[in-house]
DNA sequence: CTGCTGGGGTGGATCGTTTCAGCCTTCTGG
DNA sequence: CCAGAAGGCTGAAACGATCCACCCCAGCAG
């Protein structure tokens, strides 16, 4: 409860002035032995811890940067967050948190509190295609980098998974055991959303006309009780018209239509087939293990991180747009070819 | 690029003082009507954003509270965080989340980062028993909140759940199916994990001399994991010996225990019943639904970050220590009694 | 007309740190 | 013995916002 230890109570104590306390705190070599431990013990005595603050208005740039995700209860973010996390740490850097729940309203409120704390940068996951905001952070000189979405313009880095192609990917290993009705499972303004849709309309057209047919369920929410809404719908479906097979936008609505779908007592996979989409932990852990589609996701961070601070730190720096490619985990809930053929050979009678 | 934005410049191009610009931002209704009008034009037109830090520096508290978790990646604790953070925001306040990986080290390299920055306060889940670093920031002055951890003394507020009582609650519950050789999966220095076990004893104790009886198994880690490793040890015992009930300490390591006996052919509930701890979102979408016990996640992080708003604001605050009681959530993968007891009496032949 | 009130505004001190020009000592080489 | 350099330290300016004592003036009562 006593006052603030400032550096100027060290400097009376040690009987020096303040700036040689600054400099035993950033260029300790540059006192003479006798001086440092004099302040160190000062510092030590009345356990002063410098004011981030007052350094950091001093500088005119802080030492944290801000992380905007969709969703924290999301598992893949989670893990995004540890690869930026560990980063930025690498890098001296502190991140602050922030969760937009997919909402532009609450994300912009994030920004306007990220732009007044004066972060080195941003790290977003944006929540729709209005950026606005994001735009007047650029121009006030924050580097902004987007993750999980590919950048529009060159003019900001972005580090991102390639979504048409895992849609695609996931898609065609349906195709390719049988299946011709196939469902598409989620909703929302988000890119991700978009361009998994667009890789699995992409894989059934290619079918040719008279192959595959695809039917797109919304969803209310990208979570596990808006794939459990989805997945009693597709069960209400008559057995004639219902999908065989549902490629979900994300894990955790993968898990939610594998609930319901179990609880209607609807077979996994050998009515209805499953593929999801991120390989979360829980992916493997479920009731039927779930086939997905995996993204790298600390790398995602990680990489976005350095993006970064390489943004933030050198001047001349040229944007750059980071893709990875995504890969195929196939588990027990998108059945292999024979047992699938059989089925829709017996279902034809 | 161009160089930010201060209140000076906008005093300028309003043709005021910057004591009225100050005005404007904190007591707009202090300006007539045609200043307040001239000072939001400039505002608007520079793209003026306060700088948080130079605001903090002179007002001497900043308006941001530091979470400290064990694991990010664990959704009990993204559920803690988004009550915090839902609290918070409610205060005005945001918060910096960290992750100590139940780290010691990382944790106080975390408390320091909070301490310079001179938060508000602190929530913490903390790592171990040692906790100079928390007494060290209390007595700086910033409130310190325990999470999930009852305070030992009555120097500070806490925040928990009745860990000794949900343990006790598990296990008696798998002794009520006609378990007698439980197993207690978890490991680690943590109170949680402690009373979790003690629960676990007081309730095998309670069956008196000859009754049943407790074998703990130690994770290396408290995941998916480390559960599946504690899963391979238990399906090496001989069946002769081996427990037919595990309690573990958290969902995570219920499900890789859940994993690695499916994989190893061990049937749950059948040959081994499971009782998690958590409830999180993906017990009950697990291969065989988990029973847990089930904490009050959200309300534990949003009463925590109330007790720490009334510590900051209020100068004769009373410390608190505040206990939720867990309950118990019965899945398949404890077997109904009727089943069990039929068991008990076919391996007794 | 005078004195008073109070709304509206000013300008400088202040917060804690970093930075930098400059001062004093001591040392070195010529 | 002296000029100059180097090492070690000092003290004040600056960062951007807030706060506060104070000033100015219009309006009003006496």
């Amino acid at each position: 409860m006593t006052r603030p230890v400032s550096i100027k109570n060290v400097a009376e104590r040690a009987k020096v002035s303040v700036g040689t306390v600054s400099n035993f705190l950033n260029r300790p070599e540059a006192l003479s032995p006798a001086t440092r431990e004099r302040v160190r013990e000062a510092v030590e005595a009345l356990g002063f811890v410098r004011n981030e603050s007052a350094r950091h208005l001093r500088a005119g740039r802080s030492r944290t940067v801000g992380l905007v995700v969709l969703d924290i209860a999301n598992p893949f973010f989670t893990d995004v967050a540890r690869g930026v996390e560990d980063a930025a740490s690498e890098a001296g850097l502190s991140v602050i948190f922030c969760n937009s729940d997919g909402d532009p309203a609450k994300e912009g409120r994030y920004l306007e509190i990220l732009a007044e704390q004066r972060v080195r940068g941003v790290l977003i996951v944006p929540a729709d295609g209005d950026h606005e905001r994001i735009g007047a952070l650029r121009d006030r000189g924050v580097p902004v980098v987007l993750l999980d979405r590919r950048a529009a313009r060159s003019g900001q880095c972005s580090v991102s998974v390639g979504d048409v192609g895992g849609g695609r990917m996931a898609v065609e290993h349906l195709l390719g055991l049988g299946h011709s009705r196939v469902a598409f499972v989620g909703s929302g303004e988000a890119r991700q959303v978009a361009d998994r849709l667009r890789g699995a309309q992409d894989a059934v057209v290619a079918t040719g006309p008279g192959g595959a047919a695809l039917k797109v369920i919304e969803t209310p929410t990208l979570n596990v009780a808006g794939g459990r809404s989805a997945g009693l719908e597709l069960a209400a479906t008559p057995r004639s018209g219902r999908p065989t097979a549902v490629f979900c936008v994300n894990d955790l609505v993968a898990l939610g239509v594998l609930q319901a779908l179990t609880q209607e007592g609807i077979d996994v996979p050998g009515d209805v087939a499953i593929v999801g989409y991120d390989d979360i932990d829980f992916a493997s852990a479920a009731a039927v293990p779930l086939s997905s589609v995996r993204q790298p996701r600390q790398q995602l961070g990680r990489a976005g991180a350095q993006l970064l601070v390489e943004e933030a730190e050198d001047p001349d720096h040229r944007h750059r747009r980071v893709v990875f490619s995504p890969e195929l985990v196939v588990r027990a809930s998108s059945a292999p070819a024979a047992r699938r053929r059989r089925q829709v050979a017996s279902s034809a009678i």
